[in-house]
Order: C-alpha cells, then structure tokens, then sequence
DNA sequence: ACATACCTGACTAAAATGGTCAAGTTTAGA
DNA sequence: TCTAAACTTGACCATTTTAGTCAGGTATGT
C-alpha cells in the first residue's frame, strides 16, 4: 500500500489553495513558500491534478491555480487517485482471472485486503477538501 | 504509510499454522512449500513472530513452529505491528513538541492523518486470526 | 519586451523492499 | 552417539520507489 508525502503535499497544497482562490489565482510560489514544498515538487503535482481536473490553471503574470469544483465535491479518494496515490493494499503476484500467484485458487488472505480496501476507500470517499477547510485552523500546540 | 508483502507473508503463514499446529509443530519448511514463500524470508519473519510472542518455537528433528495464542487473541494489529508494518501514514518532517516541520503549529493536514491511522488500526485491532479462520477455504475463482 | 508563472521531461541520491547467503546451534530419533 | 531436521543470527544485495532537482522550454498580462 502507498501513501506517501506525495499524497500529502497534494492535500496540503489544495487546502492552501481553497484558502486564497477566491480572492485571485494561487501561484505554487506563493504555496511553496506557505506550505515549504519545493517548487519543481509542486509543479510535477499539480500538472496531475489539472489531467484530472481537480484544478484549473491560468497562465501569465498574476497567474496561477484556481479549484475547478466545489471544495465540498473534491474527495480526498480523487487527489489521491489524482497523483498516484494507489490506495491499494498488498497485491498478490501475478494475480489474474485464474487466481493469486498463479494458482487456480484466491489466496488464504485475499478477501482480507479486499475488506481493507474498501474500509480504507470509504474513508477518503467521505472526506472531502470542504471538511478540511472547516478545519483548517493551524492549530497552536 | 507501510503495508506490505512482509505482512501479508506473515498473515499468510500464520493462517497457515493456524490450521495444523495443533496436530504438530509446523515447520517453516512445509509453510515455505505451501504458501510459496521464500524459507528464508519466513525465517526473518517468524523471529519477529517469536520475539513478540505470537509464536513458540520448538527445536530440532519433527520441531517447528505454534502458535503462543489462542487465534482469537491474536489481531491483525499485533501482527502487523511484530513484523514492523508500522500502520503510520505519512509523517510531518521533523515533527516535535514544537509542531510539524520545525513550524510552531501543526501542519493544515495533521488531524487528518491521525484520524486516519485510528480508522484503519480500528479494522485491524478488530480482526483476528480466528475471523480469517473462518473465512479460510481457498475459494475457487 | 519582459517578467511572471505554467509546462515538460530527464535525471538522481537515498531509502525501502524483498529477498539471498553463510554459518552457525539445538535436539529427536536411529 | 551420530546425524539430519529445523531453528537462529547476521551480513549482504539487487531492484524499485520516493522525493525530489535540473534544465530547458511556452504562454500571457502589463
């Protein structure tokens, strides 16, 4: 199973973004600087996430990003998905129609990670970038 | 986050001796064979099994391995956490009494991968190795 | 025209993964 | 008592993934 600081970024940067958008386009300058991700980092990310229509991008001076939906219809299961983050658990080898790991059966463990799975997927499912930003106070530790 | 072939292996093999320790110990030779995994990889793994109690270990000619455990008092979790599959996601760089990243205040994201890694130990720390028992035929695809 | 900001692809150091290999020690059973 | 089966330990390693960097672009508002 992945997931990476790849995947974290991508949120923490989104946040970011949902946070100023309103106002004029975000620039990853300004959200490298905010959020301490490198720049050309960002750059690979967001490239991601404009193929899946997560964000909108406006090129030229004062440029930037912009959400291209709702933060309330953007689910943490479609940036992870966005940027690679596979939420999949542990594959068995060459699993195919036939079974796991080349045999006619499913492995002792199969519909183990398959459960998991889909416990983990739920979770993201309902969790979108608008519950994020109702929480979005840096809290003071 | 860490989730991977060691764990499943070591879910795997435990099943496995799940179903024959009680006749004998089981050897990894015969859990090797059966499970397709590599002798000595499962031997890295079963020291581990051992060191946190999980299995006992019994030496020389017909010896091999049991379970230290009733299978229902053996979670996922357990597992999981003996073979070093650390059920973290990702971490805050650096993360201190002072905050993530070196920063006073947590990080946008923070809660969110706390309340993540709750919802998935959750599924583990509720899964036992009797529930997989149960499930244990090798369906037929 | 030019600075700002997006865009793309190649490259890479470091870490994790999924093992292998070698050299033991212990003990049941012939 | 000899020996083979089975556990024990630790070093080693090839491959893949991760988390970036670097070097060049291209587009566009002012």
């Amino acid at each position: 199973m992945k997931l990476t600081s790849k995947g974290r970024y991508a949120v923490m940067a989104l946040v970011d973004l949902a946070r100023f958008d309103s106002i004029n386009p975000v620039s990853l300058r300004d959200i490298s600087l905010r959020q301490g991700i490198s720049l050309d980092y960002l750059e690979q990310i967001f490239s991601k996430l404009k193929k899946n229509e997560i964000v909108k991008s406006i090129r030229g001076t004062q440029g930037g990003y912009v959400l291209n939906k709702n933060p309330n219809d953007i689910k943490l299961t479609n940036i992870f998905h966005a940027v690679d983050e596979k939420v999949k658990t542990v594959q068995c080898k060459r699993e195919s129609k036939r079974g796991c790991n080349g045999k006619a059966t499913k492995c002792i463990t199969h519909n183990l990670w398959d459960e998991l799975e889909t416990h983990i997927n739920t979770f993201f499912e309902n969790k979108s970038l608008d519950d994020l930003l109702k929480n979005k106070k840096e809290t003071r530790v």
